[in-house]
DNA sequence: ATGCATAATTATGAATGCAGAACCAACACC
DNA sequence: GGTGTTGGTTCTGCATTCATAATTATGCAT
C-alpha cells in the first residue's frame, strides 16, 4: 500500500532493494518466474550480482504487494491466482475505478478532461499492437485515478493491477475483446464529457464486468 | 496487501520479522513512536534484543502497509496523515465496506447473519468502555468483511484501518459519536436482516460519512 | 524390498562487519 | 554578522559470516 509521493526523481537514486524489486516484478510478469514456483535466493543474488540481503528485502516488499508468498523456513514463492481470486480482484478494481470515474465526471477541470481525452486518443491509435495497447490502456486507467485525486485509491489500484498481471488469461488477449474494450472506453469518455457521474460509474462498472467475463 | 491465508497458528511460529513488525505497529498505535518522528534502528534493535537485519525487514513491511515512510539514506519515519489523507481513506473504507454490506445483506446465510448479530450485541453491551467498544467495533466491521467473502477486500480494509489508527482524532473518541455510531450499526443490522442490499450499502456509506464528519 | 532411523547436505534466517553518505560543528572568509 | 567550507562523527545500506531448520541421502533392520 506504500503511498509514496512519487518516484523519487533520478536525484538520490532509488535504494538497491527497490531496483531489485522492480526487476523481480518484470521477471514475474514475463513469466521468467512462474506462479507457484520457488524463488531461489542464492541463484538470483548471484545473477543480479548482489548479496542476499537487499534481495530478501525486495522479496518482502513483493510479499506485501501480494506478488509473492513467503513460507516460513522454506522461502518465497510466486503467488498463484485462483479463478476466484481473479473474480474478487476484478470486482474491487471495478468498484474503485468506477468511483473514480464518477468523481472525475463530476469534478474534473477542462484541462484534466483534455488530458484524459489525449490518453484515450492514444489508445484508439494503438489498437493494432497488443503490447502498446496494453500499456496505453493502463495509462488511461491510471490517468483517470490520478485525476480523481485520491492517492490512496491510486495506490490500491496500482497494487491490484500488479497482481492481476499474474493472471495469464488476461481479458485483453481475447479475440474481439480489444475492440469491445475500446468502445466501452469511448462511451465512458462521453459520459465524462457530459459531466454525468452516474453514467460514468455505471459504464466503468460494465467495462470491468465485460473484462471479467472475457477473462473467465 | 499481503493476502495471507490466515495468521499461521502457533505451529511453525511466525518469522521474527513478523513479530517485530507487530511490536512496531503496537508502538506506533500507542504513540510510543509519534507520526513524523524518525525511527532509530540501532536503538530499537537493542531494545528488542535483536540485530538490525530483521528490524529493517519489518520496517519494509510497514512501509508497504503505509505506516512508515522510507527516505533514502536517512532511514524510516512514522507516516503522518494529513487532514486530506484521512478524508481519502475514510472515503475508501466507506466504498469498500458498503459494498461488502450490500453483498452480505443479499447473500449471507442464516448462520452468518446470526454470527454478525452476536458481534453487534457485543458492541451494544460494551458501550461503556471506550477501549472495549473500539475493539468490538473493529470486530464487527471485520466480521462483515469476512462474511462478504472477498479476501482481497478484507486485506485492503485491514491495511486501511491500520493507517487510520495513525490519526489521533479518531471519530469514536468524540463525545456523543459513540451512541450515534451504535444507532447506525443497529439500522445496518436491520437492513441486513431485511435482505435489503441497497439499504445496507447506503446505511454503511452514511455511517462512514458521519464518522468522517466527527473526525474532521 | 520396504520402512524407519540417522547422517550429510542445502537453504533460510539472523548477526556481524564494513564502506560511504548525511549530518553537525568548528572555523575561515567575505 | 552571515555564509561557505572542511573535518569528524554517526547511521544507513549492503556484504559476509554463522547457526539452525528442513531436506535429501544413506544404512540398517525387519
Amino acid at each position: 500500500m506504500a503511498v509514496v509521493d512519487s518516484p523519487p526523481p533520478p536525484l538520490a537514486r532509488r535504494a538497491l532493494y527497490e531496483e531489485v524489486a522492480e526487476r523481480l516484478r518484470q521477471q514475474i510478469f514475463e513469466r521468467a518466474l512462474e506462479p507457484g514456483s520457488w524463488i531461489d535466493e542464492m541463484k538470483l543474488a548471484a545473477e543480479f550480482g548482489i548479496s542476499r540481503t537487499p534481495l530478501r528485502e525486495a522479496l518482502k516488499v513483493l510479499a506485501a504487494e501480494g506478488l509473492v508468498t513467503m513460507k516460513v523456513r522454506r522461502g518465497a514463492y510466486v503467488t498463484e491466482m485462483s479463478r476466484d481470486d481473479v473474480r474478487q480482484v476484478y470486482h474491487l478494481l471495478g468498484l474503485l475505478e468506477s468511483d473514480a470515474a464518477a468523481h472525475v465526471a463530476r469534478h474534473a477541470t477542462e484541462a484534466q478532461r483534455l488530458w484524459l481525452q489525449q490518453l484515450h486518443d492514444r489508445l484508439e491509435k494503438q489498437a493494432r499492437h497488443r503490447e502498446a495497447f496494453f500499456a496505453a490502456n493502463e495509462s488511461f486507467h491510471m490517468g483517470l485515478l490520478s485525476v480523481a485525486g485520491n492517492r490512496w485509491a491510486t495506490q490500491l489500484v496500482t497494487d491490484l493491477r500488479k497482481v492481476m498481471k499474474l493472471n495469464r488469461h488476461h481479458s485483453l488477449f481475447k479475440q474481439g475483446r480489444l475492440a469491445d474494450s475500446l468502445a466501452e472506453h469511448r462511451a465512458l469518455m462521453g459520459a465524462i464529457d457530459a459531466r454525468d457521474g452516474d453514467a460514468a460509474r455505471r459504464l466503468m462498472l460494465d467495462h470491468f464486468a465485460s473484462g471479467l467475463e472475457a477473462a473467465a
